[in-house]
DNA sequence: TCCCAGGGGCCGA
DNA sequence: TCGGCCCATGGG
């Protein structure tokens, strides 16, 4: 077993099963939680209506906190406006009012507005074929953490997402050469991306569960100010803690 | 009051 | 290429 194996079991049976991606759409139905987190079951999303979703979720994350995302989300969905055809109805004062809690909801309402542009015009995508990365890459508004997060989580495709919380975690864990900076630098994003899948079994389960599990851990012990005490990792973590322990 | 949150684009050096 | 800045609401 490898250190990325070993810090992938000891995440999962510390954490348990994440139920990754949340579809809003779905919460409180059979299989879903009252979140819309599933329970289990990694057919999800089954529908071009749940692909989208997460699309939209991916973009409305960016650098926001899931629970606006939420609302904003409940926003669209209430309307019966979460679809490429309803969102380019609106125009886009109409749809940053709507997204308004997930916050930079100007730069928002132009990146979903693209999104759905982008869905509407390739009829793969209906029938559940994955775009290619480059395509998503070259939508204004998507960049590689979204474009992977669309393919994994949407589209089942084995790619790991690099986020902030990923490149804190491994920084303060020593894994990596050069993984020097916390900032999103491209190269340091495909490094990181290649690490990870050159180091875990390339199944895109793996890859949903690691990356919630991460999110997961950097919320409850390694945030932005560590929680050391009771980290399942610390025995292989060489990040000086300032609590102590 | 300040920090942080499941980033990305743009611009000047 | 890179560093800095902008975007913005909401919770702790």
């Amino acid at each position: 077993m490898n250190r990325l194996e070993k810090i992938y079991n000891l995440l999962l049976s510390s954490y348990g099963k994440q139920g990754w991606w949340p579809i809003v759409s779905r919460a409180l139905e059979p299989g879903f939680d009252d979140m819309g987190y599933h329970r289990g079951n990694y057919d999800y999303p089954s529908s071009y209506a749940e692909r989208f979703e997460v699309a939209v979720g991916a973009i409305l994350t960016q650098n926001t906190a899931w629970k606006n995302v939420e609302r904003a989300i409940s926003n669209l969905l209430k309307d019966e406006l979460l679809s490429p055809e309803r969102l380019l109805e609106l125009n886009e004062k109409e749809l940053a009012n709507l997204i308004l809690p997930s916050g930079y909801y100007n730069q928002k309402a132009k990146k979903l507005k693209n999104l759905a542009r982008f869905f509407l015009g390739n009829l793969a995508v209906k029938d559940g074929v994955p775009p290619l990365r480059e395509e998503l890459l070259g939508i204004w508004g998507i960049g590689y953490e979204t474009a992977d997060s669309i393919l994994l989580y949407g589209f089942n495709m084995p790619l790991f997402p690099v986020d902030a919380y990923t490149k804190r975690l491994f920084l303060r864990l020593g894994i990596g050469e050069k993984v020097d900076s916390e900032n999103s630098l491209s190269q340091d994003y495909e490094r990181v991306r290649l690490y990870v899948e050159d180091n875990l079994r390339a199944d895109y389960r793996v890859y949903n569960e690691f990356h919630a599990l991460i999110v997961e851990h950097s919320k409850v012990h390694c945030r932005a100010r560590p929680l050391c005490e009771g980290c399942p990792l610390l025995d292989m973590c060489g990040y000086r803690h300032q609590d102590g322990s």
